[in-house]
DNA sequence: GAGCACTGC
């Protein structure tokens, strides 16, 4: 007690309602073999419906001697993992569940931590449906691919089969799957790109949903989808597995389906509230752990905090401050991990080591400072305290600008739940939030806002435009986007020409859905082919595709700058990808050692890896589409004007213009703006760019930028130019100047082209006078040239 | 003169 009253005092104070977390959400159920807490009667097993299977039969081909499925005999380990399954608390409602799923179509299953949803339930379903006489799947769907393939390992291993044979999995870069398979984990964004080629999902007799929860763009369409593919597959059975605390949504939206919820397995957690604001939540937070490892007993703590710079930050003045404590107060050591998902993997490792050894009776503590990433997709366990300041970062789109940012904002109460939940996933712990009681009931919003409302959707558009959906503005969605959103985006295929102007998919739209990208990368990926050079836009596409690549560490900022130099094309970024992919697959890079040549080139080998990979992908699709992919002459002038055409091709939407004497640019339609990113290579001269991504942080900024020419934006998106659509304004100008020249041009050249054939009809006289003219014009068309030239 | 919450195809 004496604890206690003393956090009230300072920062924190003791709420005597403790909230039961039994209800935690989203995780990935991988800890099922604890033994389990929860026990309750087998229940009798009554009013079964004949021809099906009931639990015991289930139950009693599981525990034979022979696997139905392979038709080999059970291994003895078989044996002893079986028990552990009946222990965990989904087998109590085997019958329970098979009642429901045999009766309806849709059901939707609500599972608690720990209870086995994730692994037990398909088992269930493989054991009803005997898929493989029917030459039929089953699909379990889950948010993150590496939780798609750890619980298929372990599924086959509890089904006593080779991974990859009856139990497999499939996400981007990996399918472990064969013509025996007959359960399947998958990533939902790998379903949608099958559902892309087969409408109705003809290969699975039942399609799970698991972590519907978390609400992914891909489980939000997949839903939506379903919801068409039942009605035309009677035989197909959907179950759509979530935590409590929105399966009612759930159930209304899939036409009333029934619920079956199973307890979990968690342990109580204690939460405090602070009694006022706090101003400063960082401040308060590291006061809140250091009070932690001075008064409360044994546990580890996790802080919730929102980047990874604030997160270094914290590190270090908490590692400071613990020392002190060490020395002052006579505590016993603290050891502090950061956590963030930039973080290589083997320093992410770190937080699973063992907490220091306490010291005179007082308790040796780790402590994890980390970001959303312990909220789902990572779990320690050990955690008995866990501090929460209330706040994420969280992307926003704003439609109007056609931009997406990361802000920081207060968490949703679920969010809060599934945090406080981390405390209890091996004893009783406590929550302390930094926030009054009646800003969590009063400010918190129910639940985070699903990614469908968050995102640019011209992918999504794309993606169910080729799912067959034509009617967009009558799509069911859980959550419909706001419609200004969908409009952008369907303004956006349009000018990119890929739906026409009745929004039907146009060809081009057909191929570039086709592809894991942005519609305008994707775009600009195919119209390099024509320009003869899809392989270097392949490199540039896949370095685009993956966290930047350049490295720049506090302490030798000025030695990783000097060395990007090398790779520096003055044109700009895209030019300098491409040069620094070139330089990663030298003969050179490769005898020194590609890891050691991406740490002395202060380029991240991971990233490089990962585009890498994405580019063969991405070249094995091309070549099944038979798109060009020869290059250019690497001396020829046209192999770098084509790659910055085709980069106009794809961005043109995306173009800027440098402000007459300010180092400032103006982005092209809706006038913002923006400075060039001080990480840009391009020379300040240029005077119009494309840029990749508009970043907004301390000032509005482009980033990842190329000069091109202004003729091309006229050329390839004459639609989108028009420029009686344009707000008046310096760019607006300067294009019509641009304009009223090509049309000179224009004309000239017809006029040019008459000539030439009047010239060989006409008397001499004549072709004469003509031909003066014509000098005269080529003269003032080099001189244009050259003046472009210069500017440049 | 600055930053990448987290996923996914």
């Amino acid at each position: 007690m004496a604890t206690k009253r003393r956090l009230s005092n300072e920062s924190i104070e003791s709420n005597s309602s403790s909230e039961s977390f039994s209800s935690m959400t989203g995780k990935t159920d991988l800890e099922v073999n604890e033994e389990a807490l929860v026990h309750h009667d087998a229940g009798e097993f009554h009013g079964l419906i004949e021809h099906q299977t009931t639990a015991e039969q289930a139950e009693k081909l599981e525990s034979g001697s022979i696997n139905p499925f392979t038709g080999n005999a059970f291994s003895d380990r078989y044996v002893g993992i079986l028990k552990k399954r009946r222990d965990l608390p989904v087998h109590q409602q085997r019958q329970e569940f098979l009642d429901i799923y045999q009766k309806h179509q849709i059901m939707v299953f609500v599972g608690e931590t720990g209870s086995g949803k994730t692994t037990q339930i398909p088992q269930f379903v493989l054991f009803d449906e005997m898929p493989h006489l029917k030459n039929k799947q089953v699909a379990c769907t889950q948010p993150r691919r590496v939780a798609a393939m750890s619980v298929a390992e372990r599924v086959a291993n509890e089904m006593d089969v080779k991974i990859g044979e009856e139990v497999g999995y499939s996400v981007r870069f990996e399918h472990k799957v064969s013509n025996k398979t007959i359960l399947k984990y998958m990533t939902d964004g790998m379903l949608l790109r099958e559902a892309m080629e087969d409408h109705d999902l003809t290969r699975y007799s039942c399609i799970i949903l698991d972590e519907a929860h978390e609400r992914t763009l891909a489980t939000d369409i997949l839903m939506g989808l379903i919801k068409q593919v039942v009605e035309r597959r009677p035989d197909l059975k959907i179950i759509v597995m979530s935590a409590t605390l929105d399966a009612e949504k759930f159930q209304t939206y899939f036409n009333e389906a029934p619920l079956l919820a199973v307890p979990g397995r968690t342990f109580p957690v204690e939460v405090y509230y602070t009694p006022e604001y706090q101003k400063d939540y960082l401040d308060s937070a590291m006061r809140t752990v250091l009070q932690i490892h001075a008064t409360e007993d044994e546990g580890d703590i996790l802080l919730f905090l929102t980047g990874e710079d604030e997160i270094e930050d914290a590190v270090a003045k908490l590692s400071l401050e613990a020392d002190k404590l060490v020395r002052e107060e006579n505590c016993g050591p603290m050891k502090v991990y950061p956590l963030y998902g930039s973080l290589p993997p083997h320093q992410q490792q770190k937080i699973f080591e063992k907490a220091p050894e306490g010291y005179n009776g007082r308790p040796g503590r780790k402590v994890i400072v980390s970001t959303n990433i312990a909220e789902t997709s990572l779990t320690i366990d050990g955690v008995v305290y866990v501090v929460d300041p209330g706040f994420s970062k969280q992307k926003v789109y704003n439609p109007r600008i056609r931009v997406e940012s990361l802000l920081v904002t207060p968490v949703s109460k679920a969010s809060a739940q599934q945090r406080a939940g981390r405390a209890g996933r091996t004893r009783p712990g406590k929550c302390f939030r930094l926030y009054t009681e009646e800003a969590f009931q009063k400010e918190l919003i129910p639940q985070s806002y699903p990614e469908i409302l968050r995102s640019n959707l011209s992918s999504t558009v794309l993606e169910l435009k080729k799912l067959g959906i034509d009617d967009l503005v009558h799509f069911d969605f859980m959550d419909p986007p706001a419609p200004e959103t969908m409009m952008r985006a369907l303004e956006e295929l349009y000018y990119l020409k890929c739906l026409d102007a009745e929004g039907n998919l146009t060809e081009l739209g057909r191929l570039v859905s086709l592809y894991p990208l942005d519609p305008m990368l994707a775009v600009m990926l195919v119209k390099a082919c024509d320009l003869n050079c899809g392989p270097e836009m392949l490199t540039i596409v896949s370095m685009l595709s993956v966290p930047n690549v350049f490295v720049r560490p506090g302490k030798d900022k000025k030695r990783a700058d000097d060395i990007k130099a090398i790779f520096t094309h003055p044109d700009g970024d895209h030019l300098t990808l491409l040069n620094v992919y070139h330089g990663f697959k030298s003969d050179e890079a490769y005898e020194y050692g590609v890891k050691k040549w991406c740490f002395d080139h202060y380029l991240n080998y991971r990233s490089i890896q990962a585009a890498d990979n994405i580019r063969n992908q991405l070249e094995r699709m091309m070549e099944r589409h038979n798109l060009n992919l020869e290059s250019n002459d690497y001396d020829s002038p046209r192999y770098f004007e084509n790659i910055k055409r085709a980069l106009a091709q794809g961005f043109f939407m995306q173009a800027s213009k440098k402000k007459s004497n300010s180092k400032g640019f103006l982005t092209v339609k809706d006038n913002q703006q923006v400075l060039i990113h001080p990480s840009s290579v391009l020379s300040k001269e240029i005077e119009w760019v494309i840029y990749n991504e508009f970043v907004l942080t301390t000032q509005n900024y482009i980033r990842t930028v190329t000069g091109i020419k202004p003729e091309w934006l006229f050329e390839y998106a004459p639609a989108y130019f028009n420029l009686d659509q344009f707000m008046p304004g310096d760019v607006k100008m300067s294009l019509e100047r641009i304009k009223e020249r090509l049309d000179v041009y224009a004309k000239l050249d017809k006029k040019r082209k008459e000539e030439k054939a009047l010239i060989e009809n006409t008397p001499e006289d004549l072709a004469e006078e003509k031909k003066d003219k014509k000098e005269k014009k080529d003269k003032k068309e080099k001189k244009d040239k050259k003046n472009k030239k210069v500017k440049k």
